[in-house]
DNA sequence: GGTACAATGACGCGGCGTGAAAGTAG
DNA sequence: GCTACTTTCACGCCGCGTCATTGTAC
């Protein structure tokens, strides 16, 4: 029989755990002084702590534990635990290398632009359906606050909240001082009717690439999109042939206006082909 | 300006979330409402958010985040301290696959045997240098004992606990009947002088399988071997030609000239050439 | 005046580490 | 009586989640 520091010592086990193990219930000691509450254990003992170690390493918790040192437990149990944890283990592991892949990435960005002062952070993010209003134009970028009041008179006119959030698509950008076609919608929370003018649709769930920045709409060319391109290039994937770019505001209606607001640029992306 | 709820569901990050952050002085609300506490965000600090996702994401904790969010840091120590993370990450994922390779191994062995009712738990470690006294001997297992005795004896008269673990190390086992090589050492405190019997020594680092059994040193053929040659196989190593393997006594003096005692068992071993 | 949202505050989680204060072995 | 142990108890960590209670916007 060990005294606890000297068992701790050969089970490569702290003090601490120890105790621990046996509030638990995981590993009570063989013994226990009646007066002085030392605890004591077994040589035996150290059999059962090499499992509870083997265990953890492999992923379970000490819950999960406690249940796998009783004898009644099957190897067939065993097996088929160990095998959910190491599949786990290997989807964890597939995450950690995306994210270094990731890292990667923005150390590259992090060394070809010297400022960096505001270098957005880039995500590739699922984006869900949305059921929206919208009005679609081929106009100049400056005819886009047109197309926005309007589909907000709309809605409201409908009773939907005309404070949601305002989607511009970019169907086709257009060169500097030549016409867009550009659609504008407004999230709206239940089906309402449409118009000639108006349709009302669900824009459709995807993958895209979404970044936070700040830019001015009636101008067409934006720093983000380099820092995309080379996101994407970096991450193996490329802009969708089918699906628009789009930009959420995120600025309020009497601030939009300005030269200059914060948008959510969402970037739909396909896994790119080599 | 949006409301903590607004704002969470466009940065994706939950309520209580930016609640902590504030506490924390990670992210103060642009306003806060003097009368009703209120939070308030300006759509400028979606940006920092987004930064503070993307920096947890890589493994900086909340407060080594903090500082990096001052407009002072510059590009190159962020870049320094990502590539510190990536550095990390990366050992994590090394460290995780060696882990799989060990489940692999557990699961091929527990498809092998099938009563695999006590199969012991192996793991690879590094076993620390220890000051010993000694003595060797060629002679039949049976003999043991009157080694250990004379070690023992030896050790207690120069002031050592004679108690400390006890260890054989088996120069050359023999067969069924034949004579062992075998040394048994007692681990000491402390340089005690040697005589022509005993050499008092240190027992070298190394790296070793180590696995905990109950067994009879009386009897040459060990189960344990069994399991531990297929783990050495399944984790690309193989034992040690220099070294010997190595044993130690758990179970006290009193105790030990039962028929079945537990004692560590410390293989050597050396990558496998393939 | 109802409903959805806001606030603060306390506790929980996992797996122990880190003391503090008091008793025990030898 | 000294020293090295042992005990219990209480709090800390990280990044929030989960109530409970009370107040506010519309």
């Amino acid at each position: 029989m060990f005294k606890i520091s000297a068992f701790a010592k050969i089970s490569r086990v702290s003090v601490k755990t120890l105790r621990f193990y046996d509030e638990l219930g995981l590993l009570k000691p063989a013994h226990v002084d009646e007066f002085t509450g030392y605890r004591y254990y077994s040589p035996e003992q150290l059999l059962t702590v090499k499992r509870i170690s083997a265990f953890k390493e492999q992923g379970f918790t000490l819950e999960q534990i406690k249940p796998l040192l009783d004898d009644g437990v099957s190897p067939e149990q065993v097996k088929q635990l160990v095998a959910a944890k190491r599949a786990e283990l290997e989807r964890t592991i597939r995450e950690a290398e995306r994210r270094l892949g990731e890292m990667d990435a923005r150390l590259a960005r992090l060394e070809r632009t010297v400022p960096s002062a505001d270098q957005p952070e880039v995500k590739l993010q699922n984006v869900k359906p949305q059921l929206v209003a919208s009005v679609r134009a081929v106009c100049p970028r400056s005819h886009l606050c047109l197309l926005l009041d309007e589909v907000k008179a709309y809605v409201r006119a409908h009773g939907e909240d005309d404070n949601a959030p305002l989607t511009v698509l970019w169907h086709d950008c257009g060169g500097e001082g030549e016409h867009s076609d550009v659609e504008v919608a407004v999230a709206i929370s239940k089906e309402i009717p449409g118009s000639d003018r108006v349709s009302v649709k669900w824009l459709p769930e995807l993958k895209a690439a979404v970044l936070v920045h700040r830019c001015d709409p009636y101008v067409s060319s934006c720093p983000a999109m380099d820092e995309l391109a080379s996101w994407m290039a970096a991450n193996g994937c490329r802009p969708s042939d089918t699906e628009p770019v789009r930009e959420t505001y995120l600025t309020p209606d009497k601030e939009i206006y300005g030269s200059s607001r914060t948008a959510e640029l969402i970037v739909p992306v396909v896994p790119a082909v080599s």
